[in-house]
DNA sequence: CAGGATTTGTGCGTATGTATA
DNA sequence: ATATACATACGCACAAATCCT
């Protein structure tokens, strides 16, 4: 049943890495779910029922209740004990933090990466920025949600810095979770414009230009925000006037 | 069998707050392994056996087992598929990383509580580092290391973003488990010092000087790490050119 | 490099606690 | 206040993979 285990040693040199990791039931099924959530399929505040879902997928109860509770140590999802396990529902302030402290993470993950680039890491987020472009072009809105988080997790991943990259993988996850709950339409040509602006301090000589448009790019997702409707926004405005 | 589920509904005004919300099985077990491993009782790479602890517990291995899944969900265990779940076994390049993500929060949360500091926070953190400094004279090391966590927490909490306090809470257990790694003895007034400087500068009026009085606590955490032996540091320095 | 012991991964039936309509 | 749906928890069985001798 399992077909992904087969796990041939043959005698020559081998040039694949990565060498297929067992997936457990619980990995995969964690991962459809999550990317059910992650695209909206899955609708914010949906009840996970586990019955349901395992006769969904032809698995047995226990399975699905351990991915369950991996959404829910990833932050996407939230348990009632005795109730059941929710969809979250990001609300405002919720959004207003995770940009925040995303943005404090980029600042320093670029500071930190900042003297170490490398002509690779250039091309690299050059080919990763081809991608998101050509994904907003064709309008097609999962995928350049997927595209957008491939595009910022680069700085991150070449930092080799292991904590500071799961640390946003967390975030990201949460991130992408909000873009699902405010339906920000695929934006044009603007936010094209945007990324190019934000690769070309990213790859430019100015430490001090890429912290701005940070700022400036985390600034113009705040700015989509007020446009959902105050579903739990109960301290919506109780940041600051900056 | 379960004795704390008789709830009698008296006629009487209830002045109890925080009604007992139902802690599952599940919780329990995590949060009792958690502070074993955190304390250092279960040393760092352990296998946790589900039906040991099962056994031991005198609960069922299914409830073990999502137990030891949410430990490794927060980073302070890891999975090998069919070979069994281990404490982690945090390695040095790990407590680099750890320490200066943490650093970069750190700095982070100041900056944005800075000008909304109440006299509240001040004396509450003054209470948190009195308990600091006596746990530290009591050479009471689970106490004292449970005390500078509660104590750096302050910061966090009072800045009433709750992504950024998830994260410090991720970060910060892990830190914990460090602690268990490294056999660092409780520090004496030296470290007092260290902490009397650090709430100076932390409910004085200069941002710049708390920015360094946390680069030079990370620094002493840091220059502590190298007196560690390679137990299970494989990967040390895979980070040096080889 | 076998092969058995150990442990995890998965399925299923069942009983009970809890929330909610 | 009752009923129903669901989560929580237990126990057992067996398959699958790893570990160890």
């Amino acid at each position: 049943m399992n077909k992904t285990t087969n796990r041939r040693k043959s005698a020559a040199a081998l040039p694949e890495f990565d060498a297929v990791l067992p997936r457990t039931r619980r990995a995969q099924i964690a991962e459809t779910l999550r990317d059910l959530i992650l695209t909206g399929k899955i609708a914010p505040g949906s009840q996970l029922v586990e019955q349901a879902i395992a006769s969904r997928f032809g698995v047995s109860r226990g399975s699905v209740r351990e991915a369950i509770w991996e959404l829910v140590d990833q932050g996407i999802a939230t348990n009632r004990p005795y109730a059941g396990t929710f969809v979250i529902d990001i609300d405002v302030k919720t959004m207003r933090e995770l940009y925040s402290v995303r943005g404090a993470l980029e600042r320093y993950c670029f500071t930190e990466i900042w003297p170490r680039r490398t002509r690779e890491f250039r091309t690299e987020f050059e080919a990763r920025h081809a991608t998101l472009v050509a994904a907003i072009q064709k309008q097609d809105r999962a995928e350049a949600i997927k595209a957008e988080m491939h595009f910022h997790s680069h700085p991150y991943e070449f930092s080799q810095n292991g904590v500071l990259l799961e640390t946003w993988h967390q975030l990201s996850k949460r991130i992408q979770l909000s873009f699902a709950v405010s339906q920000v339409h695929v934006r044009g040509e603007d936010f094209i414009e945007e990324c190019n602006r934000y690769l070309a301090a990213a790859i430019g000589d100015d430490l001090s230009m890429i912290h701005g448009e940070i700022d400036r790019h985390l600034q113009l997702g705040m700015d989509a925000i007020p446009h959902m409707d105050e579903t739990g926004a109960e301290h919506a405005d109780a940041v600051a006037p900056k």
